[in-house]
DNA sequence: TTGGCTCGGTTGACACTTCAAGCTAGGCTG
DNA sequence: CAGCCTAGCTTGAAGTGTCAACCGAGCCAA
């Protein structure tokens, strides 16, 4: 590194934030694939198949399944309309009030989700949990809020969610 | 959550990879944003200036840029073509082996990093160290070293780099 | 030296995300 | 009750990453 490079962190803090990098990177590539191999799902796709698992009826609003999915109502609108076509999730306009778009989801998805996540589980614990001590996991547990919460002050209390 | 549910994990252990999740999903975003607001380059387009700012005569084949960026040959090939066009990178055939392309960095282009590095780094610190305690920082490093290593056994042992 | 093999790198097609514009239902204001 | 406004959602176009096929330089064996 020579003396004209621009001002960067410390040699600690360094260490930590490459380290880092590559978990944000590397982590969600090796999930990512993991479902693509075993499933033909995306991550994000996954996600949408386990929020409406757990919610009452199998039902939720598209904007709320978006917020819980972590993606935008653009994105999730497109993926739903996969999703319908492959028989997991169908749509349908909120009877109590017809500018709501309700996500529902089919027997078919249930299964493609009952078969899908023990794998997906599996390979959370092989990536994430195994490889940290006890104290680590909640340490990790406690720096995702922290972070979490820096990165995004409004949405942040959602991490109370259950599935 | 009803009975049917499928097999998921610990309540604990959920609190913790629901945290997780949304860092993996939210900070790269956030640090994508800042960059692409500030200096209208990707992360990835940050990695590869770094890349070539911190190499011997500004240079790296494009095969080793490649991994320390994190990413495909074939993304940093469409990536570098992209940024030979804005002038801040050329490539030319090593000399000493034709095989390999070189990708160097031009004055444009370590003038381009020189004046986004300060506002990046700032944004790494609000939103991943400053958050934390000294302690937890120390912690992260570790965990994120381990989960590489999960992730990735071969490449992992790369943490140790410079930049 | 010539033919085949390996491998770094490029290229073009396809898939997906994003962005901006548009549509519609319901609320609100006159 | 009529017209406007807001907000949820959809849609099509544009940009970007991925994948697979391809190209060419050097190596090696016959």
């Amino acid at each position: 590194m020579d003396a004209q490079q621009p001002r960067w962190l410390a040699d600690d803090e360094m260490q930590t934030w490459l380290a880092l990098a590559r978990v944000l990177i590397r982590l969600p590539a090796a999930l990512d694939d993991q479902l693509q191999r075993d499933a033909g799902i995306s991550h994000f796709e996954y996600q949408v198949l386990v929020g409406l698992s757990g919610a009452p009826e199998r039902t939720l609003r598209m904007s709320s399944l978006a917020v819980f999915a972590n993606g935008s109502l653009s994105r999730l609108s497109h993926v739903v309309g996969r999703m319908e076509k492959a028989g997991w999730a169908r749509r349908t306009p909120d009877p109590t009030d017809g500018r709501y778009t309700l996500a529902i989801l089919t027997d078919a998805g249930w299964d493609k989700l009952v078969a899908t996540a023990p794998g997906h589980v599996e390979a959370v614990r092989a990536l994430v949990f195994d490889p940290l001590t006890r104290a680590q996991q909640r340490q990790l547990g406690d720096i995702g809020r922290r972070i979490s919460r820096a990165v995004d002050p409004a949405g942040s209390h959602l991490d109370e969610l259950s599935t």
